[in-house]
DNA sequence: GCAAAAGTGTTACTTTTACACCCATGC
DNA sequence: GCATGGGTGTAAAAGTAACACTTTTGC
């Protein structure tokens, strides 16, 4: 962390969200400061030269061993006084070199499935746990207005764009796995065979040559999500300027 | 423009959407420079310890002289070439302290009723003009991409928000000034019986015991907006985190 | 009386919602 | 044979889309 490398002024923030087959959890970090438990967001300084959308993947791998995901560059927060409860300060002081500089952060999100990504806490995180987001939980600066933004801005983009979904399947899924995905995004239960009906009615949700094995109930059909007639379907209504 | 009072690698640039009663137009300024004429969005750096949206109500003020409209943050360039046009690097060269820094720009967006300010070219901007949307105009640095991204969510904004919408016509107004203006943004026309139905649907929209006067033609029913209504209608499907 | 824009309804089609029972499998 | 979750259809309601003529005014 030293003078040459970083801009003291300029700090990425990562809110990943990660399903876990069942509910939706957020990706934090712990601290261990004077006896009391910080929790935050992944963050740091960006270098200078280095791409924000670079900075975001490598400081998210830095403090979590996370790689190889998808981040999305979703608000900037630039009050001059982000950082103003006394424990964060303290926390500053020990680990920046310019302590006092105001910086601005710029944040990312991602929706991943916990299961693909190994974690383990380096740098100064001294714990990186998955925490349900229906719990709620204090975080240091102004994290938990990030998280919250984070959150919201993902949902409403998932509704635009439901590949987002997808990705957090496996390659063969059953709809019941996909409807309690839709369920855990949007917060409340839905009627089985009206999703059913509405997900089949889209070209890109083809059925496969295979059933669920080893459960004791009638086993599932497998179906698979299909890129390309996705990109079909989704090429329309897109306008550009000049 | 003192070392003391810039932060040399932020900056912020607006994105000023105008309706003329008729299409949309953009906000841009041109600068001189070597006989060329050069075409940018208004943008300057952000002073240190300046909140960023407090700096891009400054910076627009200061360029163009439009003042009290409302900004909203819509997205952070932070490429580290994103100045790489020889005629750009000249021109910083030309006006900044550090031209060699590394700048990273947070953009913001609005849209208003052109008629509601005055501009004029100020600071080193050497014109000021709205441009219509739908004819091609190349700018300088990233900010045909910056221009193209902010208008396209503006556009998913509206969606979602349509009282952004009703801030662009005056206080009273005919259901074909609501209409023409959708077309505008929509960029197609509309069915004029659908288009009312639907609209009237909603409560916020309130008839008044007036009509115009002075047209040739069977004079048209004025609306007003109704906030609190519509606040009641949208203040639901809002959900939070922690 | 004519030009010009305002205003109005119906029909066919598509989408959404609510709701209950039989099926295939493991144990 | 029973517990478990998979899979299916229909009817009512709401919403969308296409389409043409009459009304009121100024000149």
């Amino acid at each position: 962390m030293s003078e040459f490398h970083y801009n003291p002024h300029i700090s990425v923030d990562c809110v990943i969200f990660g399903f876990d087959d069942e509910k939706i959890n957020i990706l934090l970090i712990k601290r261990k400061q004077e006896g009391e438990n910080v929790y935050a967001l992944p963050g740091d300084l960006v270098q200078k030269g280095e791409d924000l959308d670079v900075a975001a993947t490598r400081v998210l791998y830095e403090l979590t061993g996370m790689e190889n995901l998808y981040l999305e560059q979703f608000k900037t927060f630039g009050s001059p006084d982000r950082t103003s409860d006394p424990v964060d300060v303290e926390w500053i002081k020990s680990v920046r070199e310019h302590p006092e500089a105001r910086v601005i952060t710029v944040a990312y999100n991602s929706l991943v499935k916990t299961e693909d990504f190994d974690y383990r806490p380096s740098s100064f995180a001294e714990e990186v746990l998955w925490h349900p987001i229906e719990k709620p939980q204090k975080l240091g600066f102004d994290h938990n207005e990030i998280a919250n933004t984070g959150w919201a801005m993902l949902r409403e983009k998932i509704k635009r764009e439901p590949i987002i979904a997808f990705s957090l399947l496996p390659e063969k899924f059953t709809l019941r796995q996909l409807q309690t995905l839709y369920e855990a995004i949007v917060g409340q239960e839905l009627d089985k065979r009206n999703f059913r009906k509405r997900m089949l009615r889209n070209r890109f949700l083809v059925p496969m040559n295979e059933k669920e094995t080893g459960v004791s109930h009638k086993p599932a059909q497998f179906y698979r999500f299909d890129d390309a007639i996705y990109k079909e379907e989704f090429a329309k209504d897109q306008w550009f300027l000049f």
